[in-house]
DNA sequence: GCGTAATAGTTCATCCGTACAACAAATGCG
DNA sequence: CGCATTTGTTGTACGGATGAACTATTACGC
């Protein structure tokens, strides 16, 4: 009737761990390294206590760990003109521990290493074209790019800490396996032993959402938003959702498909075999096409296209609407109408646009943000933004290595 | 240049809170409490440590505060057949500590008392017509059966840990403000401290998304999912996120807008001012006017004339379409584009369907998942499930007790 | 019927990590 | 030059988890 006392194995749900002494210190460690590495001024170990709440000798020995680690490092004690003993500014320590960004894409492949002051530490990227291409051989050419980076930072005294590849497709971060990416014709594969890189501990992600990770850092300007939606145009569409700074991803990671919401059931028959998906309208292709140009021209030819509509504008020829207005407009409603209804169901007011959007979002803000304030429901209460994405040119390598350098700080007793 | 040292005041982010030797405790106490409750046969003071990984002697301490704040209770010891002395299994405390749920919804306005072992000590439903209704009479009126069912329960002896106020509408949890609840008309009020009940923390939420929560504690014979999709259809049409048996809320709580998901541009307009939103398809005014019956009509009508369809199909007069199909097949098209773009946004798999649903799924789901399997990308690699709600009705009165229940096994230190 | 093995629960010395206070170090200011 | 001020370190105290030893209570074999 009971089973009460016997241990059972079977454990229903693996919970949360116990709580030992060593606990406390990993937490603690883990609260030190993110003040570090988030506060705008560096802070002294006084300063750290204070922030944290923690006490000061406890601060110091934390401090003390984290830098025989590496991952913290001193600067020249500094007075602030104050009275007093002056402080030692505690800074994420540069060229320590890195972190490998890898990424295949239709058009490219590449890597870029990142240190944990979020600096560029090496990064290469090979043009090519990958469509319907041979998993196994580019995947051992990016493997070798990577194994020879590594080496290099190696040889300069750094530790590379893990690394990330980023595909555009349906990927599971947990088991590691690769569903299928259309635009590679890649399928029902395990990437990372490919790769040939045994030593590093490499995880694969969907692209959009390692961009959406290299937003985190913020622009030089503009601040990052903690909780953003972050759309990425090309030829297919993808999202991610960041809430308080961390991936949401559903229960396999294969959310933010937004490019197949439907946005007319009417309109043309998509890859996807439903009528009317987004990536019909504001898929590059489609917006190509739509502009008059052949589909596969580069982003370019349609951004000058579109300047040159508007200069025409401004000359006051009013009466001939240009090409670019025919390019941009539907894909402008179209995807205000998608992401209204992603806002309606998530509820996050920042929607940040990648990829293709980056570039064109002057000839489509207008279109998205009146779609926006009609059709979104809490419009009235809150302030929908639009805005650009701040990361540069393949933002996923930038995602990737900032990742690999997020869970060394979720971890730091891991490195002392 | 640097202001390392300084104490800021303008703390940037509150992070997490550093760990004092009594977070151990609080944290090992919730670990405890979570174990007690969510087991299914009850464990003794040694099973949870082998459950727990803590030792038997940390166990012990925690369990006899816990049992000292009332939250568990020791049963009679019982020996499982086998030698050594026999354990005492720990439940649950019934009828000690309660959680108050409440609710004013279109046709009627409830009060629901669970205890820690989810049976329903009290509760008074009373129907009424509250379509634009005066919010301060109406809340006062909840407020006073809430004080009557909260005072009978005191002098039973048991400790009402707060309270849950349900309300259809987009509500912000954190400031306890509701915005607009468009079938109450209501808009911009406070309604806590119109129910008048000082002594007890009141908090509020959206309909759909207590009557979600609901759900975690499964059904007779259905285990609950742990992340799920919450439909619940009526008038409105909400939705509410469960990942990993938690309510995912968005920025402000205003996620799950299903019902206003564009299903079809050229479709009839909606109040919100879009055209052909999921509730001119799947609402319930929608789906009577489509079944010849007068809009406010009960439920049951509905079901009635579809089971009658159904059962003329069956005596073979196949020629004739009933006026119930009618009703039913653009209602489960429409639901299942909208649940499809749901689902390729968010990805997770289980859908439970509520309210209006829960009775009209045997006339929907053919549709729902036909058009899931064809337009979810991730249909192929995943097990997609459409369920009928297992809570009974008013299901938000049971998931706002068990929310007040949740926050007390989520710090069972505060009441030790 | 009794000894032994087995299991549950408790007691106690120990260890680990944080807190607090006292102290040393280093600076500005009158 | 002395004093106030702030930073960083050292030492003691305290809270909480641990493991071993101990008690309590049963089943089982002889």
């Amino acid at each position: 009737m009971t089973t009460a006392g016997t241990a059972r194995e079977t454990t229903t749900r693996t919970g949360p761990a116990a709580a030992r002494q060593h606990t406390l210190r990993e937490r603690n460690l883990e609260l030190i390294a993110r003040a570090v590495f988030e506060v705008p001024e560096p802070l002294s170990r006084a300063g750290l206590a204070a922030a944290t709440g923690l006490a000061r000798a406890t601060v110091s020995t934390l401090v003390d760990q984290l830098v025989a680690a590496r991952l913290v490092r001193e600067l020249p004690a500094v007075n602030g003109g104050r009275a007093g003993r002056p402080a030692v500014p505690l800074v994420p320590a540069p060229r320590s521990v890195v972190g490998l960004g890898l990424e295949v894409n239709v058009d490219y492949l590449g890597a870029r290493v990142l240190d944990l002051t979020g600096d560029v530490v090496a990064e290469r990227v090979v043009p090519g074209a990958f469509h319907d291409s041979d998993p196994t051989a580019v995947l051992r050419r990016l493997g070798d790019l990577a194994r020879e980076m590594s080496d290099g930072v190696a040889a300069a005294g750094m530790t590379v800490a893990g690394a990330r590849l980023a595909l555009p497709g349906l990927v599971d971060p947990r088991t590691g396996l690769l569903e299928v990416a259309p635009n590679l014709g890649w399928s029902s594969l395990e990437p990372v032993p490919l790769l040939g890189l045994g030593e590093t501990e490499v995880r694969i992600a969907n692209e959009a959402k390692l961009a959406a990770l290299a937003e985190l850092a913020g622009g030089s300007d503009v601040a990052a938003p903690d909780s953003f939606i972050f759309v990425s145009g090309d030829v297919g569409i993808g999202a991610a959702i960041v809430v308080d700074r961390e991936l949401f991803l559903g229960e396999r990671g294969w959310n933010g498909e937004i490019g197949h919401v439907v946005v007319d059931p009417a309109g043309p028959r998509c890859s996807c075999g439903a009528f009317g998906c987004l990536e019909q309208y504001a898929g590059k292709v489609a917006m190509m096409r739509a502009a008059g140009l052949p589909p596969d021209a580069p982003l370019a030819s349609l951004v000058t296209q579109l300047a040159d509509g508007d200069a025409a504008l401004r000359a006051g020829d009013r009466a001939a609407p240009t090409a670019g207005d025919r390019a941009a407009l539907p894909a402008g409603r179209a995807l205000g109408s998608a992401l209204a209804d992603f806002v309606n169901l998530f509820d996050v007011a920042t929607i940040v646009l990648g990829g293709a959007y980056t570039e064109l979002l002057p000839w489509l803000r207008a279109d998205v943000e009146a779609v926006l304030a009609d059709r979104v429901l809490a419009a009235p209460f809150v302030d929908l933004e639009v805005r650009a994405a701040q990361a540069g040119p393949h933002a996923a390598l930038t995602g990737g290595a900032r990742q690999v350098l997020q869970a060394v700080l979720a971890d730091p007793a891991a490195w002392v």
